[in-house]
This record gives structure tokens, C-alpha cells and sequence, in this order.
DNA sequence: AATGAATGAGACTTCATTCAT
DNA sequence: GATGAATGAAGTCTCATTCAT
């Protein structure tokens, strides 16, 4: 998934010095691991043993590289959400055609990032521990709720300024709703998923709400009133 | 939760005595405890001395009424739950007029018992400890989700059978997003609302979900092609 | 087997108020089930509810007896042993005939009293607990051991006077070996009893023992030597 | 146990460590505490934070050998049991010479093993315990007093097929007299010695036994009945 | 850099003991 | 006298953290 950490004890191609290639790839690997053991169990309950065996290495060496179990819930954290904020943004600055399509491409580009990919796991983490981890939240709250909400309301305010969606939709609150179906899509992954008998195919999941959300802001058809 | 008396179980008159008898109120003056303690917390961040003090005793007494941790976990489901399942069932029996007045009915008692009850915090719990605890993942999946589930699709088909909604709606799939923003709100309440800036207004979200919603699903009017 | 207090909880035939009848019993039907769990389970692991329960009580009723559980342990190491010691001295204070006879007539009632009572759970709960309960430890060997092995030895000393054994016995050392096969048939009967696939016999230990000490001190045939 | 180094692990050169790694000793050093705290205390009542304080460490470390308080009282039955089943064997397999010699060496050599060795605490743990732990009771049962019993009956019948001995001996009820004043003896020294006033010699003690048994099994004399 | 033995604070859990009823 | 709800001290066990190697 990300190139740069491959996957943990991967045989290596190149002759470069294997330790030193290890020494390198270390605390991403760790991060990855301690990404995976806190969402299934929660921060408080994964133990450092754990991750470190997932890691492919000891308890001790991630203490080589955070500081404590605290600091490593938090990096794991930023180092997830910070390619999500630089994407967040970088759609809907230049952009003409019509709106509705911009705000699929923005949703769909959005879909992808939360629910199906590694990522799908970091909600499930935030909603979890927002109260334990108060900067944290906060931190979450304002560097990517907010500005992926931002980036929303601009849209669909763009789409009432236009035309194309019925006005006095109250965006903000429109926004945040939109958001609703992917979040829970995300939970649900790493808490029902694995306990439900049939499967949830997001493809239809998605096209679903993305279907019923167009449908609800859309201008009604002109026509429709005479 | 009452504002009135603070601590629990104090103000005697004299000599105060160490402890007194609640044979009867104590089993839910501790589950009610534990329910706000392992949302804010979290299971395993949870401490029994603490859900003791709130309770108004002290830890030993939580193992005169429940034999562990997990089990007292699992009763704090069990008895927020039971209500949920009875209440879930009793609207949609008997009903008629419009589907779409039961609909709303429907989502907006939901909202009530979700969202603005003390049992806003279940969604949370749940979700974060379902990996940690399989047989009430699959108990929450089956009495409550589930039930909850076929009773909207149940209404959604009604819906379209009687010509109110549209066809071809993914009846299935529309109930669980139909859900979503729902638990969402309870989530946020418990996760980011206590380091938000802005409180949500419910009803707001709610109006704006269901206008969404309604817009969404409904039959586009009859000389809007013409 | 002790006739003053039957078995717990037991119907009663007279029109004695019932209550009064039990408040009689209790210390000893207390005693009874602490002298059984104290033997199976040692004195720390033994629990007080339990001995209530088999006792036919609660815990908090046996407080109403005894002061601790410390106290109760006393209590009935004491009250099964002080049958012990008036029985030790009373045989061998008259009798004449010869030492042997009488010296086969203490050990078969020592025999009956240590291995084939009830008592025989005693041997192992004091010595298993002689290190924790060091007055108690003191008490039984002066007052149990002490005098049991003074009679022994006093009639050893009359047999080996009379002819009857050989000399140069060393009855002090004697009179503990002589003691040692019934002390470990008791500890057996509650040690190893339980999982061993053999009864052993208690009759054919006991004349198997008896005859081998009679062979071993009784004076070799006057002609042997001829 | 050596009187010239009181405090374990202790006399570093400056600095003092907290602690020293000491794998390969540890777990040896732990068995041997937790023995002598198990015979002086019982299981039950031994702390492990003791156990630690004897072994030169922290209760902590314990867990880092032993899964658990149960888990460590096997492993201290094992370690010291095995060398007793090895040789336990190994002395009957090839003599020849009187039969009577190979009674001595076995019945002296077990001596030093049961009383005169720092096993001489096992006997008691394991009466005392038996009860608690079913399944070690049974091992012990099968692995040394079997084993041990086996090797007596053999002699025995030897002795009594080479006319050494009496004939009509229970040979199998004979072996388990045999060895009670040696249980007894082991016993006595972890419960009453510390307690009684004189010691007891135990050459005297094993000297006496021996010429009673031997008395007792050994065939009269030819001439005897002459 | 990496290890993993050792630690010790902290949590769950047990249970003797108390005491209002 | 008897009960059993309540307590709290104490013990087992866990695990983040340290640090000698």
C-alpha cells in the first residue's frame, strides 16, 4: 500500500546493507502495526508486545523510536491524517463544469481514501479515544474535519450559486450529513463487519447514498411546478 | 445526570455510617456508573474503583452483584439494550395513512432513543468494543441492528408498494444509510462535541437529514417528465 | 459419629423449639465443616462461606461463634483433640497380663481413633499448619503427641522389664517409629486416597504392621542362641 | 541455606544497578525460594512477593519464568521430583550379594534423599497440597511413590525367594511401612522440629528403624524352633 | 540500533470481617 | 441469634517502561 513501508520482514532485492534498510523502514513499520492493534483492540488494550511481534521486532526497539505508548498512539495518528488533509483540499480549488460533478469527485475520491483503504481503520481509533486524547481530538477536529467539511460546504454552496441544487439547503448541516454514510462504513468495517454474516458491498453502499443525496439537493425539475 | 444531588447516597442525618443497604437500587446505580465510565474511558481504560465512586460505593461491592469486569460490561449492554429491542418493534405494527408519515414517525422516536437519551453513549461503546467482545457483537448485530433494520426496510417497501417512493430503490442498503446519520450524531456527542466550538443543534440535523432523506426517496412528481 | 451434633440441617422428632435446638448445635456443626474444609482444602485456601454452607449456615453466623478464622482453626483442632488426650492415658493406667497384650490393645485403639474416625483428617491439617500456628503446633505436641508417645515408651520400658521385649531397645526412638505407619495411613486417607486406583486396606496395613514391630522387638526364642 | 551469603545476589562494586541480568540463574534460584516458601507457609498462604524477596527479586520477575502462582508450585514439585524418580532406579538395577545389603543401601540411600536433603520439604507440600492440585497429585502418585514402592516390593520378594526373609510377608503393604517412618521424619522436620524442644538424632531415628525392620522380616533362626 | 530481562505501579479479584437490619 | 450487603486490605497478574548488554 504506501511504498515506502513495504510490508514488515520483506525480503529485500537490492544489495544495499539489510540492517540499514531496516533501520530506515523501523518506525513505519511500527506504525503500521500499532495503527492495526489499536483499532482492533483499542488503545488502552493493545499491548506494545504486540505490535512490536506484528512489527517484526521487540517491545523495546519502539521505545528506540517514541517515547512512550502515548507518544506512538499519537504519531500513528498524524502520520495517517496527514495525507488526508493535503488531499483534502487539493480537489476543489481549480475546478469548472458543473458542480454535481465536482462534488462526486470529491465524495468518491473521498470514499476511497476513508473506507477503503488502511485508513478505514483511523475513525474507528479517533471516535474511540477523542476523550482520552483531548490535543488529539482536537487536533483531528480542526485539521481534518474541518477542513474536509470546509471543502464540502464551499461545494455545495457553489451548486445553490449555480443553480444546479435547490436553495435553502442549509449546507453546513447538509455537509456533515453527507459525511454520516462513509464514517459508519468505516466503523462498521472494523466492528461488525467481521462478526456479520453477509458481507456489505460498498460499491452499492456507496452508490446508494451517493443516489440518494443527489436526489434530495437537486433543483427540482423546472418543469416540475407548472 | 441529576443535578440536584451531586453525590450519591450521601446527607444521613448522624454518626454517618460506613455503608448502607441498597439491595435494590444497587445493580443499577452501577450499571448506569459503568455505562458512563466505559463510554468516556472506554472498556479496558475503565476502573472499577472509579465506576464504584460514581455509583455511590466502593469496588468490592460492584463483585457482590457482578462477577467481573466483562461481565458487568455485558450487563451495561444488556440492560441499556432490552429496552432499545422492545421499543424497536412496538411502532411499525400497527399502522395506517400515509408510509411516509410512519417513516418519519419511525426515525424521529429513533432519533429520541438514540441521540437524546442517556443511551446516546451505547453506539460508542459498541462500536469500539465489538472486537473485543464477539458474542455481544453478534447479540447488538442480531437483536438490535438487525431488528431495527428489517423495520425500516420493511417500511421502505411498504413505501414503494403504495406508489409514495420511488422505484428501484436498494431498499436494503437505503435502511442502513438511512441509519447513519443517526449514529453518527450519538458518536459525535460522546467523541468531538466536548471539544467542539460549535454545538450541533439536533434538531437541525435531524430536519436537515430528513429533508434529505424524504427529498431523496420520494417519487419525482408525476408531470415533472412531461 | 458425635452424637451431640448430628449432621446439618437434620430433622428433629421432639416438639423442642426448633431454633433453640439449633443454637445449641451451630458451634459444633461449625466446627464439623471447618474440620472438613480446613483438611481438604488447608487453612488459607478454606473459605469461610463454604464451612457456613456446609455448616448449614452463613459466614456472618460463624462470627457469631468465633472471633476470627484464626480463632475457629483453634477451636477445632481443640475440640477434636481433647477426646484424643483423655483417651491416650486411660488405657495404660491399670492393667495387668502380659506388656504385649497391652501393647497390641493401645496401638488397635490408637489405630481406630486416628486412621477409622473422622479425626483422621487431623493428623494432616496439624501438620500442614503447625508452621503458621506455632502455640497450636506447641499445644499438640505437648498435649496429643507428647502423651501419646509417653505411653508407648512406658510400655515398651515394662516389656523389655518383664522380659517380654528385647533389651537394648531404644524406646524413645521406638515409640515414634511405632507411631509412624498410622500417622501415614491418616495423611494418605486424605492425601493421595482420593487418586489412587487401590484402596488400601486398613485392616491388612494395620496386622501387617503390628506384626512386624511384635517380631522385630519380642525377645528372640530362648533356644535361638542354643 | 549458605550461611556465608545471607542476602542473595547482593555486594555489587559501586552504582548498585536495580537489577542484574541473571537469566540462566533465575528460574533455579526462584524454584528454590518458592520450595522453602511453600513448605513453611503452604500454597495458599505463600506470598509471591516473598518468594521474590528470597530469589534476589522482584515478584514481577516471577511471571517473567512462570505463568502463574499454579504454574510455579508444578514446577517446583517437578525440579525437585525428577532427580528423585531417576534415582529412584537407578540403585536396584544390577546387584549382587545378600539381598539384605540392597535393602540397606536403598533404605539408607533414600534417607539422605528424603530427610537429610534440602527435598526434605517436598513430602509436606506435597500431603498438604495434594488435595488442591489433582492432577500433580497423581504424577507424584504414579512417578516417585510408585516407582519407589516397585522397587521396595522387588527387594522384598528377593529376599524372601533367596530364604534371606520370612516367608508369608505382604510384601506390597510391607514396602509402604517401610518407608512411613522416613515420610514421617521428613514431615516432622518442616512441622514440629522448630517447635519441640529436643531434636531428634536422625541417624538414632533411622538406625532403630532399619534394626526393627530387619528384626522383623528376617527369617528365624534355623535352629530357633528346635 | 536492537534486545529482552527486570521492574513496579496499577488493575482486577478474593474474602475475612463488620454491622444495619 | 442470624443474615447478607458492604467493605477494604491484600494478593495475583499485567504491562509500559527502563537499561545493561
Amino acid at each position: 500500500m504506501n511504498p515506502t513501508s513495504p510490508a514488515p520482514a520483506r525480503a529485500r532485492t537490492q544489495a544495499a546493507p539489510r540492517w540499514q534498510r531496516r533501520k530506515e523502514a523501523r518506525p513505519a513499520e511500527i506504525l503500521d502495526a500499532a495503527l492495526d492493534e489499536f483499532v482492533t483492540r483499542g488503545f488502552a488494550a493493545a499491548r506494545l508486545e504486540d505490535i512490536g511481534k506484528r512489527a517484526g521486532c521487540t517491545k523495546g526497539t519502539i521505545f528506540v523510536y517514541f517515547d512512550s505508548k502515548q507518544e506512538l498512539f499519537k504519531a500513528v495518528v498524524r502520520a495517517n491524517v496527514l495525507p488526508l488533509i493535503a488531499h483534502a483540499e487539493s480537489l476543489a480549488e481549480h475546478h469548472d463544469g458543473p458542480v454535481r460533478d465536482l462534488l462526486v469527485q470529491i465524495l468518491r475520491s473521498r470514499w476511497e481514501s476513508v473506507v477503503n483503504s488502511r485508513l478505514s481503520g483511523l475513525p474507528k481509533l479517533i471516535f474511540s479515544e477523542a476523550g482520552s486524547f483531548p490535543d488529539l481530538a482536537r487536533f483531528y477536529l480542526d485539521e481534518v474535519i474541518g477542513r474536509g467539511h470546509a471543502v464540502i460546504v464551499r461545494v455545495l454552496r457553489a451548486g445553490v450559486a449555480s443553480g444546479e441544487f435547490r436553495e435553502g439547503l442549509d449546507v453546513d448541516y447538509l455537509a456533515r450529513i453527507a459525511a454520516s454514510p462513509m464514517l459508519v462504513a468505516a466503523l462498521w468495517k472494523h466492528s461488525f463487519q467481521p462478526h456479520a454474516e453477509h458481507e456489505i458491498d460498498p460499491r452499492t453502499y456507496f452508490e446508494t447514498w451517493l443516489d440518494l443525496l443527489l436526489s434530495g439537493i437537486a433543483r427540482p425539475a423546472p418543469g416540475g411546478s407548472a
